[in-house]
DNA sequence: TTATAAATTGAAAGCGCTTTGGATGATTTG
DNA sequence: CAAATCATCCAAAGCGCTTTCAATTTATAA
């Protein structure tokens, strides 16, 4: 069933039947609601590559992954782009995936501004220093980036969370505390958000004239093992900090196992505070004791993007978004007075 | 640039460049050579939804996620479809992601169906009466289940582990080990594969005329925190069980948790067997002591599932394709004798 | 009542590609 | 040397939709 097909049914003209059904006001309402009622009554779709041939719009949008197998392996990536599909879905726009593969990042961009496969594509694990977003603003592509590049503001669209504040904020509550040695245990700082909870986490100690120490802190791939095995080295160090800042849930699933192994008490001999994305799987509140977090949820950011993305597209020469999300800081039973 | 330009510039006709690019015999070798060096130089990439419209064929596959959201949460969901985009991507097949809405999953396949938009779709989280393999049948819409419906094992194309096997062998270790009491923490059992994984656990332990106690199991959403809580309960139950199968990585990171918080030494006190999905994020090895497990890769199986959906497509009267995994028994540190 | 504007409808020309059914000239065969 | 075969190439007809432009009908104004 196609769309000639349908307008014969109906004794119209296949200009009309489209009309009736896109909604274009050129037609009267007893043959719009004619039209209307026929199309679903046979059930008719309308082509979407024809569509999409005629109109010059993809009605999508594309995720393409690093090939870094770190990046794509990271379920908080996943859980972004399940908030964005749920936005697009609902507006008719389709979600493409771009993973792995031999062609390389850059040149899966130039393929889809140049062969109109997407309407526009989300960036998302932005680096310190990122080349995508020269070659994006070049190709004339749609896009908006999740996170930033560095600190560099202006000149792209993007949504970031603070975390730099979001560390400072984690991290002197800890010094308030009366915390003098506070580990990090970080994503991997070349990319933004790791580079800027560094900053803030080190902005707070030096606030209190404490020294930052490398030997108490990493950076890198955010897994439940390197949580343990990390936290296991710092605790056991000779000057064993007494809290620890972490990049993410899964960091102290594997913290908090090597506390218990460790005989410290969380929350008493050990205070734990770390950034919780709002991962469904992994729970701050349901942790013993709760978990002290900085909290944003990730899906509600992918879903904000795929939004302001949206708008974009349908407006290229509007405002450029730049929004900054504030991270609440949610104190619970994880975090205590520095032990004497 | 289109290829009527890219013809113009090489004073050939669209059918010859169009031939060329797309590796057609009629063309002579030295036109070939000229008309891919030319369209490689001048950054050629031909229309995707043009060249859809005319071929009829997609080049892309549909991956719709089930309005529950305990499913699209799931990590494991990600890590297949990552297995899958691998696979399309470096085929040039599309993935596309269609998720949440207010559209149902049923009518999206009949929209796919019928506009054309996918070649074929993949079923995840089949479920023990799963109703969408039926529509899809009655469609034409090519497409593999990853799982089973319940028993039937014929009439669709499938993938699937041997998750009753998988279980039977654990439930089996343990009960080897002398184990008596042993616990099942499982996921939904809607769902086929938890549903097969009661069943080997089941007949593990009969084999031994040991009881089913519904007391020390548990069938739910494959969180950390229901792993927590579930244990706990279980092991403070006063018949306590001395083991522990478990359906997911996750469960046994709130497992383990649970077990130090009541003093219980890990395959001494408790033994622990869990299946490992290859979740890169959560290693069984890395845990302490190393976890005992039934281990198969999700991801490894996105890629054939991948595989044997493009095959099916290509040959629709082709075999219908069914394999079913054997899952490893991989024994380390976790699992040991029962206390007695 | 007639001229004019407004509301509806349709014919036809694309969108950029693939593919059928020839053409054309070069090569081989009897 | 004529006939048949090959190797190349091209014109043109779609694929199923949207959209411009023109035609027709109906409502409104003079």
């Amino acid at each position: 069933m196609n769309l000639k097909e349908l307008s014969q049914h109906l004794n119209l003209s296949p200009t009309t039947v489209s009309r009736a059904l896109n909604g274009y006001p050129e037609v009267g309402e007893t043959t719009r609601k004619r039209v209307v009622d026929e199309a679903h009554r046979l059930g008719y779709r309308p082509n979407a590559h024809a569509r999409r041939l005629a109109t010059g719009r993809a009605h999508a949008i594309g995720y393409v992954f690093p090939s870094d197998r770190t990046v794509m392996i990271d379920p908080l990536f996943s859980d972004f782009v399940a908030g964005a599909a749920d936005v697009y879905t609902s507006l008719g726009f389709e979600t493409l995936l771009h993973a792995g593969g031999q062609e390389d990042e850059m040149s899966v961009y130039r393929r889809y501004a140049e062969g109109g496969a997407v309407d526009g594509v989300v960036v998302q694990g932005s680096h310190v220093d990122d080349p995508r977003i020269a070659l994006l603003s070049q190709l004339k592509l749609p896009y908006i980036v999740h996170g930033r590049v560095g600190d560099q503001e202006t000149g792209y669209p993007w949504l970031d969370i603070d975390n730099r504040g979001a560390f400072h904020k984690a991290t002197k509550l800890l010094t308030d505390f009366g915390h003098q040695r506070i580990a990090l245990l970080n994503g991997q700082e070349k990319l933004t958000f790791a580079f800027h909870r560094r900053q803030g986490y080190e902005n707070a100690l030096r606030d209190k004239g404490l020294v930052v120490d490398p030997a108490i802190m990493f950076s890198g791939v955010m897994t439940e093992e390197n949580g343990y095995r990390q936290s296991k080295r710092i605790l056991q160090l000779p000057k064993r900090p007494t809290a620890l800042v972490l990049s993410s849930m899964l960091l102290v699933s594997g913290a908090m196992r090597a506390a218990y192994e460790l005989g410290l008490a969380v929350g008493k001999d050990v205070s734990m505070i770390a950034h919780d994305d709002g991962l469904p799987f992994l729970n701050a509140e349901g942790l013993v004791p709760a978990l002290t977090t900085t909290s944003s949820s990730i899906r509600a950011a992918g879903s904000r993007v795929a939004e302001l993305l949206l708008e974009r597209i349908e407006n290229p020469d509007g405002e450029m978004p730049q929004e900054l999300w504030g991270v609440d800081l949610i104190v619970r039973g994880s975090t205590g007075p520095a032990p004497r």
